[in-house]
DNA sequence: GTGGTCTAGACCACT
DNA sequence: GTGGTCTAGACCACG
């Protein structure tokens, strides 16, 4: 369980953990069953308060995306594969999106657009 | 001078105000010298506060990207060619980046992100 | 807006405030459009914490019941009509059947638990 | 002795265990003298921990409905017949007046309450 | 030892 | 003045 936060960044902190652990879970990289670190361990980790992972934590089981067993922990739930696969598509279409509107409110065509995509990569 | 916001979203509304006129600026679509509509009338046709409007124009202000000239108004301040040219590559990278970001984690390769921007363009 | 917390019992304070705010929103108490108090005043009128009211103004939102726009309140959101009656049947139905399940087990007759019921109305 | 327990509910799994026993006692099902199963039994049975049948009989013992007899196990206490219809009573009116009070703040009226307790039974 | 709830108080972003 | 985020620390319920 990889994890990093920039704490002077304009998204919160515990919206950058949330989308690092939703990536991870989405991925496959997480699988269903799999206890996540208990809060107080990602807290002193990575710095920030028990309260913001917490927060994290929160809106994953809110997303459907874990589930907490009072008392032994928090665990990635079972999500079938076409719902798995669809929550990444969605994932992946929101960002495109917004790749795309920027890319054409700046004024890119298509072309730049696919050849920026290849370079950067 | 087209704008549009989500009073709803996530990402507040000065913001959202800021990036359109940022990238019609950019990209050309509104050139030099050319006068922004009255803070008043922006804040009428999309129905937000005038205090939010402003905002937006001290963040374009702040980025150097008009200017306030007493009693006549708001004007797209004059840029050099290269000026704007680095200014739109840096946007456009910067979307570029996040969109990159979000494919690596949620598992898509490059190819795939390549279709899908293909797809949805 | 009435609300009452009762700080020793076993359900969570938040979770006193959220059902009773849920309940005039569904039963049509609280209509579409009309603000919720600010958190502040609620946790001086209750005597509790802010952050103990932001929990029940989180679920609420989570139940898609009411909105927040930063900067300027908490809102209940607009449902439709089949949507908030379908809320409210699900809700005493949930109230219901643990009635009857309770009933059941204790050995009361239908008729028994219906006579209670007028006698307890 | 039929017992279930649905691990991802809101209310504790102890607690669950409690008000199953409980209402049994209280309804005549379980007959004063009667044995508890074994701990170890109920624990692997329910898939939970040994700890957690351990709190529910507890919870028993503390309610006065079961007497441990170290070495020989767990026994359903011999209750007169007022004692035990008086806590009977406690628990339906418990229920019942969590039901009333749900109903009248969704707005529905003494009627529809009946229709919905018969419909429902 | 796990998460759940709550307090008191601070600073920031937004309207 | 509104909500949004975060800190530091405490106590409780649960397994």
């Amino acid at each position: 369980m990889r994890l990093s936060v920039l704490p002077g960044s304009e998204i919160p902190v515990y919206r950058q953990i949330f989308s690092q652990i939703s990536s991870q879970i989405l991925s496959g990289a997480l699988p269903a069953g799999e206890a996540l670190p208990p809060i107080r361990t990602v807290s002193k980790e990575l710095g920030v308060s028990v309260i913001t992972v917490r927060g994290a934590w929160d809106a994953l089981e809110a997303a459907g995306l874990i589930e907490t067993r009072t008392g032994s922990g928090c665990f990635v739930k079972a999500l079938s594969g076409s719902e798995r696969e669809e929550m990444r598509s969605q994932a992946i279409e929101k960002a495109l999106s917004e790749y795309i509107e920027n890319a054409k409110s700046l004024g890119y065509s298509e072309r730049e657009a696919e050849n920026l995509l290849r370079e950067y990569w």
